[in-house]
DNA sequence: AATGAATGAGAGTTCATTCAT
DNA sequence: CATGAATGAACTCTCATTCAT
């Protein structure tokens, strides 16, 4: 989405413009993250921003382009900070600690971006009622997670569960540990992030058990034969 | 709090009251989970409850008195049917099976109670901005699982590990996938159940890597030489 | 004005109807004294009275029925108090100071009717939108005192002036101070009387300059040389 | 008080936004004076100014910012009235003619203004429930007069009196008789200002009695003797 | 004689958005 | 590119009053 009003025959953003947006979001984040989505009006992302709130129509076709535009941004950082770590891992395992790791890396910095992100993804409708931003969100984390627990199946390198649900079971543990920290800190994000290693490193590993008869049974008949779930 | 107009030196709310506060407090329910917490207008819920939008100001204090006792019904639903299963167990890992199931359980026939308390709770705040319900919430649940956690640590079940950090990880794991049921039931919340139970399972067994002399350094050099952390 | 809802067939209003009646006018008086005319709603005015609002309702017509009924009560008993030392008096000086005085004396034990009747007189409207009650009292206490005056300039008592005018300035000035004694008590009532009975004995006597000629121009063609106002 | 709505970094008002809020004081002066207080619903208000209502919330904080502004303004032109012509008296019974001679003057042509003021002050509270601007506007005319009275005092011109009931009859002998003629103009301002004028000279003057004995009396002891109260 | 329940009109206030300049 | 001004819809909440019981 672009503002309707863009100056006519042009077609990129200017350097101002960009500026301005990048200013307004930054704002936007801080309020979100401090009132909460229904505190997030203009006045108060305009007072924060120290402009007024014309300009935020100004450079957003409307307040879900402007919402739009601020989760698409603290993906996009996200998305550059965690993807080159996870390109170095070659085994499935590295990669899901890897992944848990640089997410609790990233957010330790970017306190506002977690809780901004959260409000918005968990309130945001489009026209008819859907939580668009959301579906989209778990699909794409729980999609990129099931997908390395799946590999990691087909490797050997873990038992047979459900690659959904553990990948859901990741993405929820993850974000509910960022986000007790980020109104408590009492508990060092290091720490978490070295626990939950821990927990789905167990979780996850083929030998978890032991290396006896149920192990074998396991490798054998996995998903079915321990009532897995299909996808 | 209670509606202001209630008659002075009458105490006890009759029976017509009740009556209309639960109907009220149903349609809230309904229309928080379809509409969101912004969604949720006195106009709404009336237009739901077939009712016109007075007699919610007439039984409720106020916006905030609704939706507090909106909370508090569905919290106290779920444990008068989480609680007696929970006290049957005898051991910790019982007690965490158990609370995995019966949380699944009782969400099985109550999708709107799950949607409409995840939404109050995450955006509902008092006058000084302070999202209180949802901390309530947490220290609560936080606070039971950590403990059972403990005590599992003490009785020699569970190795070593923070019980704070893996009650958040079991908290959030629930609920991110009962959430991810109530917006795709794709997968059964029966295989949710089983799912978690085994994760959980399996990352706080004490002889989850082997039975062999690794335990023994367990249990003897806990958390501190694994670098746990302190909670 | 009656309460409609009155048993058919019956006229007088019981005893039980006249206490619930003065009950409820007395728990009016404070609350409008405490409150003011806007703060005086029939929620507060019950709960003062301890009943609930609907009994209000019930034993009056509608609100104005009640502040009417409010008016005239502090009404009369002002006027029962007052009238019998009023007769007592020969002169039309003495009956001036001693309206001022036992309105005061009346006032030192009744502070809520004095704010009561203020709150009420300035504020009432009728369906047309006039100060009915406001007019109606000015009239009745101009009235009286403007009678006084002239009796008194009549028999010589008194200079001459408009007896509208000093009846005005009497009646507020009275008026005012007992006002500024309700909300600020630091001067007695007893001496705001003494000091108003003077200023308009001095005010009005008839040999309050001289006893020269200028006195006697001013008995022979009093209201027209001076320029008094006519009525 | 400003409307928050002001764009940050920008403290002067606009040309277009004081011509705004002065049309809207002029309709609420209207209003107030025609409806009274509890008749000046933002709506009223709105239609005399031929205006939305929301127009009335962008340029005033709120309904207690306009009342406050509404007060501000008729007590600015009241005094800029008032103030030359009393700093032209070199006398203090000079001062007190002409105190009430010009608010006389000022309200000729201001009816609205007084009644809009009276209203306002009557019933206007803050959070507390308190009459701040009654309580402040009878501090600060009382206290003028007061302090004229005590000057005529030590002068020689006055007798002796307590300054401040004085004060508070002069206040509210103008002011109720400002009232009367604002609802019943039947006698002219005119005539009002040269009795009240008289009257209040003949209260204070020193030889209002006569030369006769009784008044060296009340000037050898002066106030103990008369009973006159301290402040 | 009393009252709990319901009602609808209307209150002030907030908000994203539009538009002329 | 910016913005002050305006707008109207929607919001929660209050109130006197009605009515069946």
């Amino acid at each position: 989405m672009r503002p309707k009003n863009r100056p006519s025959g042009r077609n990129a953003p200017t350097f101002i413009e960009n500026a301005r947006r990048a200013q307004i979001i930054d704002a936007a984040i801080e309020v979100v993250a401090e009132f909460g989505y229904t505190g997030a009006s203009f006045v108060e992302i305009a007072r924060h921003a120290r402009i007024t709130k014309s300009i935020i129509s100004y450079h957003f076709e409307d307040k879900n382009d402007l919402l739009d535009q601020l989760v698409r941004r603290i993906y996009d950082e996200i998305w550059a900070f965690v993807e080159p770590r996870l390109t170095e891992q070659t085994t499935a395992a590295g990669r899901i600690r890897t992944y848990i790791e640089s997410e609790f890396a990233y957010i330790e910095g970017h306190r506002s971006q977690l809780l901004a992100l959260g409000n918005v993804l968990l309130n945001h409708r489009d026209a008819k009622g859907r939580l668009r931003l959301k579906e989209e969100a778990q699909t794409t984390v729980v999609g990129l997670l099931s997908g390395i627990f799946e590999a990691g199946q087909k490797a050997g390198e873990f038992r047979a569960f459900s690659p959904t649900v553990m990948a859901v079971a990741v993405h929820h543990a993850i974000n509910g540990a960022l986000d007790r920290w980020a109104q408590d800190a009492s508990i060092p994000l290091a720490d978490y992030a070295r626990e939950l290693s821990a927990i789905f490193d167990l979780a996850t590993r083929r030998d978890s058990v032991s290396a006896a008869p149920k192990s074998a049974l396991q490798r054998k008949a996995p998903a079915a034969a321990r009532g897995g779930v299909s996808p």
